[in-house]
DNA sequence: GAGCACTGC
């Protein structure tokens, strides 16, 4: 550890952090800046004041990096070095450092706003601009300019926005410090190629061919290609004359792969043999994988955006940008000196590429953080006016006013409502807080943990569709419950109740074909949820999961109408003639149930006339994934509020954005804030994706 | 009749 780079300048960050209340640090990968800024402010006396707090976009980051720098110290961890993540605070009244989840801060510091008991908070990777993180900034640069505040902050960001994050702290100082990586040489390709399926193939197989051993990392968009890529390279190196070159293990790596695949790439290869991995872009940050010497970047990356006006979220594949370029490419020189082949020509990279990558906060639904800041109720807090580093768009906020408002979050002023405080006590998504306290009113809220808990995981509960797991399923699996007929929350609820009168028995979740891990952490969640809202009601409730089950059907009818009233923000109604939906919350929009739902049409080939719904998402079509059917008796009072929303009164009487804001929104470049903004060749590939597809079937 | 990148309280 001693020769880490960034001990040589410690005495200059210590005299910088002294007279300064906020500082930059550029630290490249390597240069130790995680483990290392800690212990130097402990060494320096700042932990006798207060806690110096370590913040990590990441859970396993927060716990890798906290057992370090305990190690380092000499001392166990949990007591003078700790870490707290959801579900897990290792800390004790002894702790001076303390390493966090920026999600778990942010719920920190909703009861205690100044954040007392730290005298130092380092936001580390802040260049990743995760949306706790953004909001965090925002909350920071208040912290220390509102109040004669002796906290110290540091943030730690990338080469291409340390100038932005310093002039967002009134032009802080910035210090660099280098990183030890090795050089990283690039080569771009002339154009753009017209397959990067392709184009990757051929490169991997050259460097397969020519260049002396190491392991090459390929970043891919998803799962599909992914696949694709993989099954090609097997064919065409075991056509390869045998002999001609070294042996090769191609893996693939993306989130849905089951743990025990992800890991393969940590145990080292064979003697005398290449590894290929085929990965999405969580080998860009999440996982490191050791031996890499060469980096093939398609210049893509699959992205998640909402667009504000139709309340739809989408998954497009975006040009990465310039920080996820170096990211990618610094990949291959954490051993030795490596490579990195660009499948785009560098013209493109320096006039095209955008310098950093939109922020989260730009690309959310952001009713779960105007909620969050409204609750923090800062006597000077003007939501449309909160200091963002990169403010989210006036229709972004405007919406989640909307939709906080439809679901009793705020009243027709835009104030918080009592209701609302206590859902920004619970860590769900709104509209799932909303509808525990219905149920709760209403006698059904140990049904309704159960479905907010499974709805927190719900991606992780299925398995990945891999063609081995297909066969698989096709034999083996017991039926799961159907919903009744009324819907997806329904069967959630039978499955988690089913589980329960199983014993939360693994073999059982094996036999239906059910995640092990996602479902542990339904369990988790469930009970975390059983206990605030224990402390919210100051009583003893019935949480249990499976308390009187006769009785279901009256707690199905009343389980739906709470989550009438929490989805009201997310409500569909047939059409006359056919099964498709409308929204009815936003600019409607022409929708359909996603075909994985469990609703199906009733004797006469009609599907309910109304529907709550969990997400809207478009992928080949926009769909709503997770519905429940309502009444239209329940849906008639929200549809009267609908009608009566008053956007200026809601914002706060003005209408109006803040003249700072305003500022600020017309620095950005367009494209960075344009919701909507899949800039043209990325539509016309998407088009023609879809086409390509089409012409597939058509074979078949 | 589709198939979703990655995080987090």
């Amino acid at each position: 550890m001693a020769n880490l780079p960034i001990l040589q300048f410690e005495d200059q960050i210590i005299e910088t952090v002294e007279r300064n209340p906020v500082v930059v640090i550029i630290g490249e990968t390597g240069s130790g800046k995680s483990t290392q800024l800690s212990q130097m402010l402990h060494r320096r006396g700042y932990t006798k004041s207060g806690i110096v707090g370590v913040t990590q976009p990441r859970r396993v980051a927060a716990v890798s990096v906290a057992r370090r720098v305990a190690q380092e110290l000499g001392v166990q961890l949990g007591y003078e070095v700790g870490y707290a993540i959801r579900f897990e605070d290792r800390t004790s009244e002894r702790t001076r450092i303390k390493y966090l989840t920026d999600g778990v801060l942010l719920r920190e510091s909703l009861s205690d706003p100044e954040l007392n008991q730290y005298s130092v908070i380092i936001l580390d990777e802040a260049h990743e601009r995760s949306l706790n993180t953004d909001i965090l900034l925002g909350l920071m640069k208040r912290l220390v300019t509102l109040h004669a505040s002796s906290l110290k902050v540091l943030i730690t960001s990338a080469t291409l926005d340390g100038e932005k994050v310093s002039k967002f702290f009134s032009n802080c100082p910035i210090l660099n410090v280098p990183g030890k990586l090795y050089p990283v040489e690039i080569l771009y390709s002339n154009e753009r190629p017209t397959s990067y399926v392709e184009s990757s193939l051929k490169t991997a197989l050259d460097i397969h061919i020519r260049e002396p051993e190491g392991d090459v990392l390929i970043f891919m968009t998803g799962q599909d290609d992914i696949e694709k890529l993989v099954s090609k390279l097997e064919d065409r190196v075991r056509s390869l004359d045998e002999g001609s070159c070294m042996d090769a293990i191609i893996l693939p790596l993306h989130g849905s792969l089951p743990p025990e695949m992800q890991v393969r790439v940590f145990s080292p290869p064979p003697h005398n043999c290449r590894r290929f991995i085929v990965s999405t872009n969580i080998a860009e940050t999440s996982l490191t994988v050791d031996g890499v010497v060469y980096v093939i970047d398609s210049g893509y990356v699959k992205q998640r955006q909402y667009n504000p006006t139709t309340g739809m979220y989408s998954l497009d594949v975006v040009q990465i940008s310039k920080v996820q370029a170096n990211q990618r490419a610094g990949r291959a020189g954490r051993t030795r000196p490596g490579k990195c082949y660009r499948l785009y020509p560098s013209i493109l990279y320096h006039d095209d590429f955008l310098d950093v990558t939109v922020p989260e906060i730009q690309r959310s639904s952001l009713t779960g953080s105007v909620l969050y800041l409204k609750s923090l109720d800062l006597s000077d807090m003007d939501i449309l006016k909160f200091d963002f580093l990169d403010p989210p768009s006036t229709e972004s906020l405007e919406d989640a006013l909307k939709q906080l408002y439809l679901i009793d979050a705020i009243d027709e002023n835009g104030s918080i409502t009592s209701i609302g405080r206590t859902m920004a006590e619970l860590p769900l998504e709104p509209s799932l807080s909303r509808t525990l306290m219905e149920a709760n009113e209403r006698g059904c809220l140990s049904q309704a943990l159960s479905v907010a808990a499974m709805l927190s995981a719900e991606t992780t509960l299925l398995p990945g569709r891999s063609k081995g797991n297909e066969k698989k399923r096709k034999h083996t699996p017991l039926d799961l419950p159907d919903g009744s007929g009324l819907g997806d929350h329904i069967q959630l609820l039978q499955i988690y109740e089913h589980w329960d009168r199983n014993n939360y028995d693994i073999g059982w979740c094996k036999d239906h074909d059910l995640q092990v891990r996602g479902m542990l952490f339904v369990k988790d969640v469930r009970k975390q949820l059983s206990q605030i809202m224990q402390k919210i009601a100051k009583g003893s409730l019935d949480v249990r999961a499976n308390g009187r089950w006769k009785e279901s059907e009256m707690a199905y009818q009343k389980l739906r109408k709470a989550l009438c009233i929490g989805y009201a923000n997310q409500l569909a109604e047939r059409m006359i003639h056919h099964n498709g939906y409308r929204t009815l919350s936003f600019k409607p929009q022409l929708v359909q149930v996603h075909p994985s739902s469990v609703l199906r049409p009733d004797d006469e080939g009609k599907l309910p006339d109304y529907v709550v719904y969990h997400e809207l998402i478009a992928t080949s079509r926009p769909y709503l994934r997770n519905v429940c059917a309502v009444e239209i008796d329940w849906v008639k009072p929200i549809l009267n509020k609908v009608k009566k929303i008053n956007i200026n009164k809601l914002s706060g009487g003005t209408g109006h954005i803040g003249e700072e804001t305003k500022e600020k929104l017309s620095d950005l470049p367009k494209k960075e804030i344009n919701v909507d903004g899949v800039p043209d060749d990325h539509e016309s590939r998407i088009q023609a994706a879809r086409e390509r597809f089409r012409a597939r079937k058509g074979k078949k």
